[in-house]
DNA sequence: AGCACGCCGACT
DNA sequence: GTCGGCGTGCTC
């Protein structure tokens, strides 16, 4: 007999292996790597993918697999050999990688309940009635009635016993339709040899004579020829209809139609851009492209005409957008290119809706993916070429197991298929542009705007100078008349807050000065707790001071401000301007994300006001004004990343203002107006801000110079937190290569959440064999009281965010 | 993760 | 003497 090696859907260590079954003879030919099944684990039975079939095991006493769950599999062989990357590169379980592959609908859920046995003799009175009707009862049911006692008896009598049942989260949405049972010669025969009485079902007949359909949707005749459910009852139970079930997809764009558009002329520089990566597609070559281009230089539309050609040579392609800016408008222009061709896959959508996009990608019936960064598992088996979009954006990095970053999935996948790689951005990650530099990757720029048009003029507004005139509002003198002017004018205006940043650093309002850790070049974080603050990469600490030890003003103190507060703000000094305020609050319902946009996309506002999510992808021709209220608050989180993501989120709030006729300004606020990252965004200026932050990181031994990995240790006692972590950073200290920097431990950014303390130490390499060896060790190690005790320890191989 | 098995304290 | 507490170890 076969037997086929399965990963159970057992999430802990001690079961991360392939466990041995047998495969029943009527099933050899079916079960095959990647089909899901059901198997007998212990006492229960649980779900598990196939990973091989072989012939023989080490083990003597096999079981039998007991269900089959498939019968296409789940994952195709590309999928499961990834799956096993995946957990090597990010120290993750196998059935972790293999799920966070597939869509949650196909998650199993299990379910445990009593049953009747066969042998059913006497059984209690109260249990009799309830078994009277029912041949099952849930376990929860049980538990809630407390029915336990009553029922252990029964087990050990053998009337009762307990079964585990497994199913899946989502269902396909199915309907029921009729098709004729015989062909339409025969059809009108009968159709006319209908007694007279019968007169609904001739019109039945009659009707699907008329249209020559062979597949007619229930719905459908009811509503044209007021068939009753009697009458079809009756034609089908005579045998000249026959009903049959067709899976259905839950279309999330029913109501939306798109403007068809076709390739559209490229730009000089454009053609320059698209020639290496057709040339890259034809000779059927893996290479990894940086497009580098400023927005509005037409990005979208060489990703569009390089899919285009890929899907003509019958190939596949990814498209990966980060999840906030999978706005209508993008999903537009890639529905309105490849029309039906492409699925669609972000948060929106509903668990049903998401499966269904998977299985028209399962079922190879478009040959597009466009979506958030799971899509980058989109079971194509013939990839042609994979792009992602926004390439610098944190959203593709998963926080949670497996912590995979999409950008390396996607090179990963895209050797195997050799395809090219295009990582788009008119402000790349640090990492992406270093490699492009050094010739790791292709480096495509695209310089001009395909318009022509200038790129907005930015203002730079030092807040300090504000408060020294006097103004302690949150608007500028000169954002307030710049304001009133779009108002006059009847133009449009966003306003961007940046609330990421709530962490209280500490700035002096009159010289701007921010504290920084003098070991570390982080800003430092003020803590309540004795009043003190504190570095979260080297555990420094200081006293907070009374007055700014730079200028010794008395107007020091941390920060942190919020929409609500803004939008009251601008009620009372613009009481006249309509204001539509988006953030986590005004957006949590499903489509408000969407609807809140449409809105001011008709002018039915004057002032977009926002969080992050409003900072990409926009592009409305009224808006003539973008303003910045605190470009600061990023600037001074723990975070050696923080530069960098000022300068892309205020060179991409830029790029929203003047895309069109209209030419537009950018006013951006700060307390630290002289800080290169916001001088360099003013001047649209990538390289040099590449050059500056490639100094600060060097000296830091930041990537891309050093690779990263943080241990994570969490516990609900702080003292048993800090020792495991210390005793892991020696042990990893005294292991690892001389070369490698072991930092910490520290208490986390958030040194508390949920009541567990949490603890890390950083590990900055440039080469090291014995690290992951020794992670997984570590893990070993503790793998007994992670198990017992509530300890947790974490590890995240090139982490985006240290919190 | 679940679940059974097994070894100690407080009850009929 | 038995019921049930949760520490320990296993699941093909």
């Amino acid at each position: 007999m076969k037997i086929a090696r399965v990963v159970v859907d057992v999430p802990a260590m001690q079961t991360d292996r392939p466990f041995d079954y047998l495969i029943p003879d009527q099933w050899k030919d079916v079960i095959v790597p990647g089909i899901r099944v059901i198997v007998p684990f212990g006492p229960r039975k649980v779900q598990g993918f196939v990973i091989e079939v072989t012939s023989a095991s080490e083990v003597s006493k096999l079981k039998k697999i007991s269900e089959l769950f498939d019968l296409t599999p789940a994952l195709t062989d590309e999928l499961l050999e990834l799956g096993k990357w995946l957990t090597e590169k990010t120290l993750c379980f196998q059935i972790s990688a293999f799920q966070a592959m597939l869509p949650a609908a196909m998650k199993a859920k299990y379910e445990k309940r009593i049953c009747l046995t066969r042998s059913s003799g006497e059984m209690s009175p109260e249990l009799a009635a309830l078994f009277e009707n029912n041949q099952d009862l849930s376990w929860k049911d049980a538990e809630a009635h407390n029915l336990f006692a009553a029922l252990q008896k029964e087990i050990k009598k053998g009337t009762l016993e307990v079964v585990y049942q497994v199913s899946q989260k989502g269902k396909q949405k199915k309907v029921r339709y009729l098709t004729p049972a015989a062909d339409f010669e025969t059809l009108k025969r009968t159709a006319e040899e209908m007694p007279a009485q019968a007169g609904r079902q001739k019109a039945v007949l009659d009707y699907i004579i008329a249209s020559q359909k062979s597949e007619i949707s229930i719905s459908d005749l009811k509503a044209r020829v007021n068939a009753s459910d009697s009458s079809i009852k009756s034609l089908v139970q005579k045998g000249i209809l026959a009903e049959k079930w067709m899976e259905i997809y839950r279309d999330p764009f029913e109501h939306r139609t798109f403007k068809q558009t076709k390739n559209m002329a490229l730009t000089n520089e454009q053609q320059t851009a698209i020639a290496p990566i057709l040339d890259s597609i034809e000779a059927g070559r893996h290479e990894v492209f940086m497009m580098y281009g400023v927005t509005g230089s037409g990005k979208t539309e060489v990703y569009l005409q390089a899919i285009d050609r890929v899907m003509k040579e019958g190939k596949e392609a990814i498209v990966l957008v980060p999840e906030i800016s999978l706005t209508p408008q993008m999903v537009d222009r890639f529905k309105g290119r490849f029309g039906s061709k492409v699925a669609v896959l972000h948060s929106g959508l509903s668990t049903g809706e998401k499966y269904d996009e998977w299985r028209k990608i399962q079922r190879k019936e478009v040959q597009l993916a466009v979506g958030a960064r799971s899509a980058i598992f989109a079971p194509f088996e013939n990839l042609g070429i994979i792009v992602i979009d926004e390439e610098h954006e944190s959203s593709y990095k998963q926080e949670e197991n497996p912590k995979y970053h999409a950008r390396d999935v996607a090179i990963r996948r895209a050797e195997s298929y050799r395809c090219p790689v295009v990582l788009g951005s008119a402000t790349p990650s640090l990492e992406s542009f270093a490699r492009a530099i050094k010739g790791v990757y292709h480096l495509l720029p695209l310089r001009e705007r395909v318009n022509s048009r200038a790129l907005p003029e930015v203002n730079i507004v030092d807040m300090r100078e504000e408060l020294r005139k006097g103004n302690r509002s949150m608007f500028s003198s000169d954002l307030f008349e710049q304001l009133q002017l779009r108002l006059d004018r009847k133009e449009q205006t966003v306003l961007f807050l940046n609330r990421r940043g709530f962490s209280a650093f500490v700035m002096c309002r009159d010289c701007g000065y921010v504290i920084q850790c003098p070991n570390c070049d982080i800003s430092m974080t003020y803590h309540r707790q004795g009043n003190k603050l504190k570095c979260h990469y080297c555990a420094h600490e200081a006293p907070m001071p009374s007055v700014c030890p730079e200028c010794s003003s008395e107007h020091i103190r941390f920060f942190g401000t919020g929409t609500q507060k803004v939008e009251e703000e601008l009620a009372k000094v613009l009481p006249e301007a309509r204001v539509i305020r988006m953030d986590v609050d005004t957006t949590s319902r499903k489509g408000a994300h969407e609807r809140l946009l449409g809105q001011f996309g008709d002018g039915k506002a004057d002032i977009l006001l926002g969080t992050q999510m409003i900072a990409k992808g926009l592009d409305f021709p009224n808006v003539t004004l973008v303003g910045v209220l605190a470009a600061d608050t990023m600037l001074h989180l723990p975070d050696f990343r923080a530069a960098e993501k000022t300068f892309q989120l205020l060179t991409q709030v830029s790029g929203r203002a003047g895309r069109h006729e209209l030419s537009g300004e950018v006013v951006i606020q700060s307390y630290t107006p002289d800080h290169y990252s916001i001088q360099l965004a003013k001047d649209h200026h990538f390289d040099g801000f590449y050059e500056r932050e490639m100094m600060e990181r060097k000296q830091h031994a930041y990537p891309p110079f050093y690779y990263l990995a943080v241990v994570n240790v969490s516990h609900p006692d702080l003292l048993k937190t800090s020792s495991v972590m210390e005793n892991i950073a020696q042990f990893l200290i005294q292991n690892l290569d001389p070369h490698t920097k072991v930092l910490g431990p520290v208490a986390s950014p958030i040194p508390r959440i949920k009541n567990r303390y949490r603890y890390q130490c950083m590990i900055k390499y440039k080469r090291d064999e014995k690290l992951i060896p020794l992670l997984k060790k570590v893990m070993d190690r503790y793998q007994q009281e992670m198990a017992r005790d509530e300890l947790a320890i974490s590890i995240d191989l090139n982490p985006t965010t240290l919190m």
